[in-house]
DNA sequence: GGGTGCATGTAATGGGTTACATGATTCT
DNA sequence: AGAATCATGTAACCCATTACATGCACCC
């Protein structure tokens, strides 16, 4: 809802565009699918919010270009001026983990390898697009966006360095659950 | 739903005593409403996943202990061998700093500065309960509940470290926006 | 006397994703 | 030839929170 308000403070755009423009701007911490921002649009044109004109295409359906309206404005800088509320996101590999004990620790060390390999090419991007909007000619923008960059990069640096410990830990684990010997008597079908 | 089995493996408890201790225990990056464990144990007693015991209690509603069964064992392990898919968790506070632009600075600096607060009392109490965890005997679970106490540790040590940064650069944007002279003209209803 | 905790549950409501439908153009 | 991209939109569905309802016991 107010994500498109937000990105429409940057210039006219159509739905498709605004679909285009999260992922590769708020993409890493906010994400809305075209499911909800058809019919977002649609409610903040009739709340006034936004003005919407069509541009006829030949082959391609009409483009509607939403353009913000001085309400559109004030709703979002009165939306910006209500305090978020703590969040607790829900992280399923943690959830996992947290259950590691029922099942052989190689299936969670292939966990954890896959989102350090995953997050390691995110942070150097964060790191590449940081540099090339510093860059660039400054908007009254650039230095919240870096901000929220630079907020994406510590957390991803903070996964890693979680990560390479809990491989080395899991590892260790791993190699205790491949020996069965030790202490006595136990119910496992390991062994041999 | 697979978060009650994985605590269930812990031991027998009610519906009400799963509510205590997802907030206790996964409650950081995982949480589930009574709304949602009630129907969610119903329907895994139908599917034989759990059994049930009714305990009459005098004034209160009788509880339900609800016991983990073979195939609920089973079905976890199950779950637990799928391979967690990368969410994208939104982050309220963030997306209202990507806009931080539309509104005065100082607002957005009571923002960063209440999480900063909020979390660092956090901190404290993750490492302080790691070290009960570690102190006390040793279950096969325990390393499994380290693991995931260490992400929160650092992963609220990456946000405290942003939050400062963050603040001194707020501060360095909200003493320009009071003081507006410098550049020439400018559209400005601040000033005098 | 009033708030909090124990203890269960249902219903309304909201938020969001996914799948579907359409159809031309462009790339592989 | 077939996949992907542009471009819109709707409907079904799922998941989850919140509010409501009940009622005793305990503490301040």
């Amino acid at each position: 809802m107010e994500v498109l308000l937000g990105l429409l403070t940057i210039g006219p755009m159509s739905g498709y565009d605004l679909g285009q423009a999260i992922r590769t701007s708020v993409g890493f911490f906010w994400n809305e699918s075209y499911g909800q921002i058809y019919p977002n649009l649609r409610n903040l044109a009739a709340e006034g919010l936004v003005t919407a004109k069509t541009e006829r295409q030949k082959g391609k359906p009409d483009r509607h270009i939403y353009t913000i309206t001085k309400k559109g404005r004030e709703r979002l800088a009165a939306w910006l001026a209500v305090a978020p509320q703590p969040e607790i996101p829900r992280n399923e590999l943690l959830l996992k983990l947290f259950f590691g004990a029922q099942v052989p620790a190689e299936i969670l060390i292939g966990y954890v390898e896959a989102m350090v390999d995953r997050e390691r090419v995110l942070v150097q991007k964060f790191i590449q697009t940081s540099k090339a909007v510093s860059a660039q000619q400054q908007f009254p923008d650039t230095p919240y966006w870096l901000l929220t960059a630079r907020f994406g990069q510590l957390e991803l640096e903070a996964h890693l360095r979680w990560g390479e410990e809990t491989l080395a830990e899991l590892r260790k684990i791993a190699k205790k659950q491949q020996k069965p010997a030790e202490s006595g008597k136990r119910k496992s079908h390991a062994g041999k």
